[in-house]
DNA sequence: ATGGTAGACCTTCTA
């Protein structure tokens, strides 16, 4: 089975080069962050042609993620539990029906700049929100993939520039900090399990030629439950992705399980 | 130190 996840900066503005990539790849289920409309313009047509069951939480303007899956999703998640007034769509979760269900977990998590602002507090709240979640997850004992753009440079070896990012909050102490504190729940990060080359960028800036330079950072991540990372194969960064016409800055992600 | 680009959309915010 193989699970995607990309943020494609705007459904809308992306689809033709989304539908491109997703026509040639067709995977069994992918994760769509950044929508940018709300559910009634998601173009979940456009997917059903190409034999997808389309789940979206999309808002106006900004955020919004969406689940494709062959077969059908049950127990369908909108929002991240936790918070009467965080509005932000930033969640969707849903069980991947079939002989050997997977949980998927689709993550848009706040970007936080500037640092020192509500934003970063915002971010944070978030992570502790999402880590709480996926403790609650993890007692299900599921095949599990909690996936997205996590907004979060784990470590120097994931940009190519590090000392570029030490007052962005995708590199802050604490922001790294949330993210070990989510992984050592007993989820692995399936970059790492698989490959842990260096250089494995998933987000390279419109501005300054940062793609010309390879001034990237990875960002998008997929963590497992161990039921999970048990029959992880592998990990592809479908770079090449951000050559092709009006790209989005981050490309695809492509988890393998042996399910 | 600044600016560089992209998308939605009321002109500035978010990234």
């Amino acid at each position: 089975m193989r699970i995607a996840t990309w943020n494609v900066n705007s459904i809308n503005a992306r689809l033709d080069n989304v539908l491109a990539w997703v026509g040639a790849e067709l995977p069994d289920v992918v994760g769509f962050q950044e929508l940018k409309c709300m559910d009634e313009k998601f173009p979940a047509e456009a997917f059903e042609r190409l034999g997808y069951n389309v789940a979206v939480h999309g808002q106006k303007t900004y955020n919004g993620v969406a689940l494709l899956s062959k077969t059908p999703m049950e127990d369908i998640r909108r929002g991240l539990p936790g918070s009467d007034v965080d509005d932000h769509a930033r969640y969707i979760e849903a069980v991947i029906s079939g002989p050997t269900p997977v949980r998927v977990g689709c993550i848009y998590l706040p970007n936080g700049n500037p640092i020192g602002t509500e934003k970063f507090e915002y971010k944070l709240d978030w992570f502790a929100r999402l880590r709480k979640h996926a403790g609650e997850l993890l007692a299900l004992e599921e095949r599990l993939i909690l996936m997205g753009d996590y907004n979060v440079i784990p470590e120097p070896e994931d940009a190519d520039k590090p000392e570029t990012w030490v007052n962005d909050a995708l590199f802050q102490p604490e922001s790294r900090a949330a993210w070990r504190a989510l992984k050592n729940l007993g989820l692995a990060d399936a970059y790492m399990q698989a490959d842990g080359a260096p250089g494995g960028y998933t987000f390279w800036d419109y501005q300054a030629g940062a793609w010309q330079r390879n001034h990237g950072i990875r960002i998008d991540h997929g963590l497992l439950s161990p039921q999970a990372a048990d029959r992880l194969k592998s990990v592809v960064i479908h770079r090449d992705v951000r050559d092709t016409e009006k790209p989005s800055d981050h490309v695809p992600v492509v988890f393998e399980l042996d399910l």
